[in-house]
DNA sequence: GTTGACGTTTACGTTAACGTAAACTCCTGC
DNA sequence: GCAGGAGTTTACGTTAACGTAAACGTCAAC
């Protein structure tokens, strides 16, 4: 395995903003505001905002925030929790707590979401009944 | 196994709104707003409303919906699901369609709330490893 | 007979998360 | 050399989901 072969998967080195409003079918308004409320924050080349890799994981993860019903704010903590910026104990002690607290709510979550798969299985059973039974009259 | 031995789990034929306000934790405002709304539709004696069991269960929906991140509008339709009051042919077909969309979404849900746990863990391993440096210095 | 506690309607206010539009800059192609 | 396209800032508009407040009814308790 070559160096060369290691270094395979190709990948941009930066994107504009229309790029990443295409890719995740966002507007561009939506990215700029997503920066005002500082959850985002690009590189400038004179006025123009470029944006890395990491600005497009930091954005798909604002997403999956959204596909999980956290609003901007919360998002915004869950991404903080990853970036080790955290120096003193008391801060790092903070971050354990919010981690315990996030666990819970997706716990939660994944409660709610298996109840709910169950119930859309008797609700598809029951049209499927009554189709049935529309059918043969 | 008496028949009383069967109707045994004592629960209440009728709630205010200030029961259902306090259990849930949610204020009457927000109650009266899902009526509003239309997903909500106690009967009355006099002006006051009395909700029955199934009001309650119906607002416990709205309130697991809502922790899902879903709209007013999805947890409506997400209840209306269980009725069957749907005649005919067609309006089962979209059911069921509706159904689908649901389960693919709740999908997606999952598959994002494992991904957030797992980057949890890392996170939180992370933050012992950086707390235990620094204790030792 | 009035005072709370609880309920009601009506209406305006608020926050989050963008949408929409105007007016401008910069660069590229022809 | 200018038209078109992509980007920018600034600002006002919009929708959902309630909060808050005013003004009122009702009924048991003192």
């Amino acid at each position: 395995m070559t160096a060369k072969a290691a270094t395979n998967t190709e990948q941009p080195a930066s994107y504009s903003i229309s790029e990443l409003a295409r890719e995740f079918d966002i507007t561009t308004r939506a990215i700029r505001f997503y920066e005002d409320k500082g959850l985002l924050n690009p590189a400038r080349r004179g006025q123009t905002r470029i944006y890395s890799p990491e600005d497009r994981v930091r954005l798909k993860l604002i997403l999956r925030g959204k596909r999980l019903g956290f609003s901007l704010d919360e998002s915004r903590a869950i991404i903080d929790m990853y970036d080790p910026a955290h120096g003193n104990v008391e801060q790092l002690q903070r971050l354990l707590q919010h981690i315990e607290q996030k666990r819970a709510q997706l716990n939660q979550q994944l409660r709610d979401i298996q109840s709910l798969m169950g119930e859309l299985d008797e609700a598809e059973a029951r049209a499927r009944a009554s189709l049935k039974h529309n059918i043969e009259n």
